[in-house]
DNA sequence: CCTCAAGGTGACCGAGCGGTCCGTTTCGCT
DNA sequence: AGCGAAACGGACCGCTCGGTCACCTTGAGG
């Protein structure tokens, strides 16, 4: 997992010193913690202060907030990749795909960070494009064996499955804080929209990937 | 549509002076396209300099920024709870609700500031949480109707119809520019979710309304 | 045409942000 | 213990934002 003496990107991957691996621990788990709870617009100062080092520290281990933003998405990005990869190998294609869904949702339940970054191309960087579509390639894997079983409907991609993890979680969103298992609701009812067989195909062709090269032809005024 | 010579809460609501009433119409004009492409995050200058009045002209007209995108949501949900309204008086009980459906994810993939404060309890002012009563009530009618006919399954709210609005929309959303009818899609899903009879009944029991009164206990450190 | 209050405006303010810099501290090696 | 390099920290910079204010313009009644 990631080359050990390359560096990653603009930053050295990991330093040598002892306080300074024991600070970028500090650091990425503070910063993990705040993003999740409170999203990408937290200022890095309070990340700092979480994590009981000077403001300074943070760009000597991440040359800019969204380097420090990409490290934690990465990690989470990889982790559901792989869980959707262990998942080919359960013998129930239903199973596997609803336990990947699952998988999926926690984890946008769990992080406001990640919900407003995914899907957000404006804001990415390369590895993060990346690492999602390696999602969407072990989500349609999953959905093809599905379909093929006849499980879902021959119509519904990986890629729609990948879409309804955040769908998912925003349709539950206002009612996380005061239910925070709602969610569980929502993916069932979506779970059985791409189950069902209605004999009628879906509107719209079915996306293939995510068009995920935003020239970002921004704000520039 | 709203009281005439009221205030409006916090600001007179119509002046009387003919150049006064013209940059309050060019105002709101410029504010509602300005927030529906670019989100709650535009500056109030940039929307001025749209409008083609001085950054002050705004804040004579509306007090803060705040209450200027309250006006505007406002409009917005006041158009989408009439349009409830009225399909109450179809006599397909399932077209109209899908209908209404379809009518609050064109709202949604249209403006990206109704997608960013809907569900925001945080961000919410009173008239606002009363005009999102008025559509969870509105869609619980349609759900009522639909549900009494076996059109949606039994445990269906409208609580769960209007969330599912937003939810549709997020679904879509990074297919949005180069599909922007990408919605009706995801759209179609949901609809075969809730309208599905499985003899499963969902987990976790359903919404009966939305938990608007968020006591903000946010990032005062 | 005169008057004056209502309306318009942009320089200005204070706050908060990401990011930089350099004097100071600490680690690890000999 | 002594030393050089690496890491630390927080004052600081430039920028943008929402909101204010004192001065100027303009509409409309007489």
């Amino acid at each position: 997992m990631g080359g050990r003496r390359h560096m990653t990107g603009t930053t050295p991957a990991v330093p040598s010193r002892s306080d300074a691996v024991r600070n970028r621990r500090l650091l990425l788990d503070a910063a993990a913690k705040t993003f999740a709870e409170r999203g990408v617009e937290v200022s890095i100062g309070e990340i700092a202060q979480r994590a009981g080092v000077g403001k300074g520290t943070v760009f000597r281990h991440f040359s800019s907030k969204e380097e420090l933003l990409a490290a934690i998405m990465l990690g989470m990005l990889d982790e559901l990749v792989g869980t959707g990869t262990a998942l080919l190998a359960e013998g129930d294609p239903g199973r596997a795909l609803h336990a990947f869904m699952t998988a999926g949702v926690e984890i946008f339940v769990r992080d406001r960070a990640f919900c407003e970054v995914i899907g957000r191309p404006s804001l990415q960087n390369p590895q993060v494009r990346d690492a999602i579509d390696r999602l969407c390639d072990v989500a349609e894997a999953l959905t093809a064996r599905a379909r093929e079983q006849g499980v879902v409907r021959p119509d519904v991609t990986g890629t729609d499955v990948a879409l309804l993890l955040g769908g998912i979680q925003r349709t539950a969103e206002s009612l996380l804080s005061a239910e925070p298992q709602a969610w569980r609701r929502y993916l069932e009812l979506a779970f059985d929209g791409i189950t069902t067989h209605t004999g009628r195909t879906l509107p719209h062709p079915p996306p293939r990937h995510l068009p995920l090269a935003a020239p970002a032809a921004d704000h520039g005024r």
